[in-house]
DNA sequence: ATATAATTTGGTTATATTACCAAACAGCCA
DNA sequence: TGGCTGTTTGGTAATATAACCAAATTATAT
């Protein structure tokens, strides 16, 4: 492997770790219906607001939400909207897993 | 957040974690090119094979890749076709984030 | 200017991940 | 059978993640 893909595939893990958690896919899910403030977020998820604030940190710099300030509140978007398209084949992928392990049992 | 989308992003989180780390992303690159085996992988990214054998193992079990024994060798091949269209995607982020990152530079 | 609300940062602890080495295992073939 | 090759498993140490609490920061609005 050349330096220059590892250079590429090491920025590439960073993004797919940014959305390698399960409160961080929900909040995706959410920002996809349209921006939320890291209040409701907190609310939402039932966490401490460092916590939430901490997810949206990573996902910030991995480029996937942006941020708005409006108000006393900072608005959340979901800037890389094409992960969308993903989530349909990562379910594919775990429906064939289920029906795989379903066939055994 | 309900417990049943609880389940489902803690199972979509798995996936993209096992996903997440450049070595199993240049596999997964290699694979999407043909089969593979463990000694082959081992040769191009220049790991101890047990490593190498490990993260094929995180993949074959998030339902990624597969595996197919040919003489005295295991062929590992891609699976997951799908993730090659968030590869682009992928891509895309790291292109604006490059360029956001240059326009303060 | 200050009080207030919202968010981020720092500290700490617990857990997870990863790499290598060494050893076990599997199965092909002389 | 017995040796070889290829692969997986177990152990260990280093590093990375993640949660909460407490404290610092920011800026809105009175």
């Amino acid at each position: 492997m050349d330096k220059t893909d590892l250079v590429r595939f090491e920025a590439q893990a960073q993004i797919m770790k940014a959305l390698s958690h399960p409160t961080r896919l929900f909040i995706v899910h959410e920002l996809a219906k349209g921006e939320k403030c890291v209040c409701e977020l907190t609310e939402m998820v039932g966490a401490d607001t460092s916590t939430i604030s901490k997810h949206l940190s990573i996902m910030k710099n991995a480029g996937i939400v942006g941020h708005e300030k409006r108000g006393t509140s900072i608005y959340y978007t979901l800037k890389m909207k094409c992960v969308l398209n993903f989530f349909v084949c990562v379910n594919e992928v775990l429906k064939k897993n289920y029906e795989a392990q379903r066939a055994f049992a």
